[in-house]
DNA sequence: GTTCCTTTGCAAAACGTTTTGTATGTTGCT
DNA sequence: AGCAACATACAAAACGTTTTGCAAAGGAAC
């Protein structure tokens, strides 16, 4: 901790006041003081090592710099990375921080960690959940900007990012359609959420593009898991007019998929062609063969997020807005033409 | 942003100095206050819903109440959520905030982040790796406490903490043999890390303690993906004399160890027993059977480097120390008896 | 009734910045 | 020469805390 060297040194050895320093040190204000001046009070800095002390600066600007991010649990989900990285890939591109905190499930911690937050002047707040939800933001968020990530918000003063998850679906059709097939199935995701009727929504109405349909029995919902896919897969593929292609709700009941068609000797993609949705490399590239899916954009969410947040900070009028980003298309060895 | 209360505005609602509000505050210094005093105090700056800006306090005690958690790429890694939540977890139970921040790969990235961390004038930094690796760390971090997470230094002054990988190939060779096993193989990964010499140590111990051996014809290496696993399995399963389990480096590897055994007509465990490493629920739940396994103590690590660095800030002469976590083992389904 | 504590409270300085207002030259114009 | 206009640099106040040192008042001991 080589006793940190603040502007009053910088100043002393430049043989000028604090005042030039800082001026010159300002982009904004470096017209106020000579340019060979700057030019000397830069290089004393740098030789010095000066680093400015955000605490003072932010105590001083009443602005820290500093974003929150509060989510709730980052360890069930793989997606937490992604989207944590687009954020803090933003912020520092524009000169910030992001400080994280997550809560679980627990609202009365989530409230102190928002506290918390508030009491280091965070400038801003990405209020985010692993899934797309609805949500209803604490009020505490009212005395600071605040976007919401990965969810919906109840206040529409807010603003807001998602998947596209109609755009998922839509893509999945034309792909397994393009590809040939009439008799297509869908494993919904049996919770009442907004992926799984954005999905179902977006994929019947691809089917619809090209004058097909998605007929009540071949659309069956179960736990979004392996083993949801998989029991709801050997029921589809088990019966006597079986599909030829599966589009799953998730990577994860797409895995389930694929056990289910080794179980019953039916070969992916020759016999069956699977798609899934979320891209999680662990499964969809781990799959053999590999998983043709549909990205859920986690980075970029992120980013977006960050981004709609520092132009709200910028300008506090700016208007509202309520963001879906693509989901694009990823593909591996899983769709191909059915047989015959 | 409705016009934020300050401890002069809690003064001057109570009748008393801004220096009695500052003392009926602070835990420490409230015996230099009437007890009535302070709880009048408390009641009012409740009432106003006071709370003390953090940054202005930092500035004052040299001390800003956040760590700097410094990681390489977090996106494609599924271990990051639970390392950032055991160390956020532990930083919030003891007052403090995290601000996370990850370079990627980019050593001139990584140092900007660093200096960025500083400016914020964290009291101490968490330098994490994704996966357990030597690193050197960066000289702007002498400034600064520092822990090194998931990985060790070469710089031994510097505190770190790395998962138990000889006790997790103990582990592993322990399960296999206690189940029945004589003819085991372990399916390692090619790279030259510590995972891949600590676990195959540790196994060739487990497996020496029961007067067993790895016979060098059993122990083979690859990338450690799934594809990487496939392959090898698919070598050691079809040959005349073959593994009746294997012990894979990782659950990747080990999923592909599912396929070449699928692939083979070999049930599992019936025919041959698998174990993994890490515990990615996604995959070792995912599995059918599930895959028994060695968690990685991700969550433990990430709590633990940040209760190691507050006691080093607490008490700067303590011991550095070197710790290693334990891997316990999940057990799901796929280990059993040899046949017959 | 003086002295000496103890209790209670306050004023002021400090942390490291940024910015406003002002002072001192210097130049250019009439 | 006189005056405006400008360039350059500085002093001081402010951001919201914490803490040291001091003062006033009350009580106890002699």
């Amino acid at each position: 901790m080589a006793t940190k060297v603040n502007i009053r040194d910088v100043a002393k050895a430049a043989g000028v006041s604090v005042t030039t320093v800082s001026h010159a040190l300002s982009e904004a204000h470096s017209s106020r003081v000579n340019a060979r001046t700057v030019e000397h009070i830069k290089a004393v800095a740098g030789d010095l090592g000066y680093a400015p002390n955000r605490l003072a600066s932010g105590l001083r600007n009443q602005r820290s710099q500093i974003l929150g991010l509060v989510s709730d649990e980052i360890t069930t989900t793989p997606f937490a990375g992604a989207m944590i990285q687009g954020a803090q890939d933003a912020a520092s591109e524009h000169g910030h921080l992001l400080m994280v905190v997550n809560s679980g499930l627990d609202n009365e911690l989530e409230l102190q960690e928002i506290r918390a937050l508030q009491q280091h002047q965070v400038d801003g707040i990405i209020y985010a959940r692993m899934f797309n939800q609805q949500v209803s933001v604490p009020e505490e968020l009212q005395a600071v900007p605040t976007i919401v990530l990965d969810a919906t918000s109840d206040n529409p003063g807010l603003s807001s990012v998602v998947p596209d998850e109609f755009g998922a679906g839509d893509s999945a059709a034309e792909l397994l359609v393009r590809a040939g097939h009439r008799t297509i199935a869908m494993i919904n995701n049996e919770d009442d959420i907004p992926a799984a009727h954005g999905r179902l929504a977006g994929f019947r109405a691809g089917l619809d593009r090209h004058g097909l349909q998605l007929p009540e029995e071949f659309l069956v919902a179960g736990h979004p898991s392996t083993a949801g896919g998989r029991e709801a897969a050997l029921e589809l593929l088990s019966r006597q007019e079986r599909p030829t292609a599966l589009f799953c709700f998730n990577d994860q009941m797409a895995m389930g998929a694929y056990q289910a068609a080794g179980h019953l000797g039916l070969g992916v993609p020759a016999d069956v062609s699977i798609v899934g949705v979320d891209n999680l490399e662990l499964i969809a590239d781990g799959l053999w063969p590999g998983l043709s899916t549909m990205a859920l954009p986690h980075y970029e969410m992120g980013r977006w997020a960050v981004l709609k947040l520092l132009s709200e900070l910028e300008n506090p009028g700016a208007p509202r807005s309520h963001e879906k980003i693509p989901c694009p298309l990823v593909e591996r060895e899983s769709v191909a033409p059915p047989r015959g």
